[in-house]
DNA sequence: GGCAACATATGATTTTAATCATATTTCATT
DNA sequence: AATGAAATATGATTAAAATCATATGTTGCC
C-alpha cells in the first residue's frame, strides 16, 4: 500500500482521511502533522503570495505523495484541497522522525526514495525542454514513461492527449516505435536511423 | 563554496576535477565514486537506450549537483560529458556513507536537502504545466524565481527569452507587474485584478 | 446486458509561441 | 577607451501544437 520506506511504519503511526471535494487536509499555517499519501482523488497544494496570487505547487493524484518537507518546518506553508472526492493517509511526523533517529535502515531508504524522485522529476523537466512533440513523445517511450494511459502519458510529459497519440502514430508509421496493441509501444531503432531529426 | 550538508564534509573526501568539452567525469557502466557538484561550465548526463537513442537525464550548470543516485548502487548508469569546459567536484562515495551513518545531523541534512529538491522541481513542473506564457511568466516571478537573467528564467520555464520578455512587457502594462529596473519585477495585484484570465 | 465513463483515434481550424531578424544597452576584459 | 559578448527589447513571419469536433472501442458496474 505504502510506498518504501513508509511501508515500515507501524500502523498506529497513520491516519486515513476521507476527503469530500472541497475539503483542506490542512491549512497555510496549520501546524504540521505529518506527510501524506493520496490512496485516491487527487489533492492540490497551493500558496498564497503576498499580493494574493494563487500559486500552485503540487497537484498530487493517487499514489502521490505530497508535504514531505513539512518535516522539516513546524507549520504548512500551503493549503491542502481535494480536487475530487479523495481518500489519504497521513503518516505522523513524530512516528517518522523517530524512526529516521533511531532506524538506519528506514532513514537510508527514504534517502533513496528522495534521490529517486530528484533524479525523476529531472529528467521529467529535461523531456519538457524538448520542443518537437514528435521527439518528446519518443523519447518519453523510449525512457520507459508509457506505464499507464496515453492520456496520462500527454499530461505527464507536457502534450495534449491529441498530440501525443498523432506523435505515436508518426513514429509507427516511420517506424521508430513499434506498436504492440492495446496502447503498448515498443522502441524500435534510435532516431537518426529513422531520420527523426529531419527538419 | 559546497551547499548544504556536503560543506561539512572534510576537504580530503573532495576532488576538483578540471574537464575540457568532451570529457567525460564518467561513462556509463564505471564503478559509483561518488557525487559532483558543478562549480562553473556544464555537465550533461546522457543514458543510451537498448535501441540506441541517447536519453539526456539532466542538464547540469554551475551549483547544481549531479549523480546523487549513485550512491545507492554500484555502477553509473550514464554518461556525464562536458558540454563546456568546466570545473567539477567529485564527493566521495564513502566518506558520505560513512558520514551519514554516523552523524544524524549530517543526515538530517541530507534528506532535507533532497526533500527541498523534490518540492522545488515539482512546483517547477507545476508551472510548465500553465499553457499561457503571460500566466506562466507571471506566477513564476509571483513564486521568485527570477533570480538571474531574463534568459535563464526563460529556460527554466520552458519558454523562449522572447515569449518572456513579452509576457513581462504585457503584465507591467496592464499593472499586474511592477519593474523596478535592470530585469527587477515585483507582483502587484493578483491576476483576477487584472483580469489575467480574459482569453 | 446495457449504460456511462473513459481511452483511443483522427480531421479541421485557430491560436500562440517559436523562429528569424535586428537594435540598443550593459558589462567584463584587454 | 575599445572590443566583444551577453542581456534586453521588439517586430514580422512561420510552424506547430492546442482546441474543437466527432467516432469508435473498451471497461467497469448496477
Amino acid at each position: 500500500m505504502l510506498p518504501e520506506p513508509f511501508d515500515l511504519l507501524k500502523e498506529d503511526a497513520n491516519t486515513i482521511l476521507i476527503l469530500a471535494k472541497g475539503d483542506h487536509a490542512f491549512r497555510q499555517g496549520d501546524k504540521t502533522r505529518g506527510v501524506f499519501f493520496v490512496v485516491s482523488g487527487a489533492i492540490c497544494l497551493t500558496r498564497m503570495t503576498e499580493a494574493g496570487a494563487a500559486v500552485t505547487l503540487q497537484n498530487a493524484k493517487a499514489g502521490d505523495m505530497f508535504a514531505e518537507a513539512s518535516l522539516y518546518s513546524d507549520h504548512y506553508h500551503c493549503d491542502a484541497v481535494a480536487v475530487a472526492p479523495s481518500q489519504v493517509i497521513r503518516l505522523s511526523k513524530s512516528a517518522i522522525q523517530t524512526r529516521q533517529r533511531e532506524d538506519a535502515v528506514f532513514s537510508e531508504r527514504l534517502t533513496k526514495r528522495l534521490a529517486t524522485q530528484v533524479q525523476n522529476y529531472r529528467q521529467l523537466l529535461t523531456l519538457h525542454a524538448v520542443k518537437s512533440a514528435r521527439e518528446r513523445v519518443y523519447l518519453a517511450v523510449a525512457s520507459g514513461r508509457l506505464r499507464g494511459s496515453v492520456t496520462q502519458l500527454a499530461s505527464e510529459i507536457g502534450l495534449t492527449k491529441e498530440a501525443c497519440y498523432r506523435a505515436l502514430k508518426d513514429l509507427t508509421d516511420q517506424g521508430a516505435l513499434s506498436k504492440s496493441g492495446r496502447g503498448e509501444y515498443a522502441q524500435r531503432k534510435s532516431l537518426q536511423e529513422t531520420r527523426m531529426g529531419t527538419k
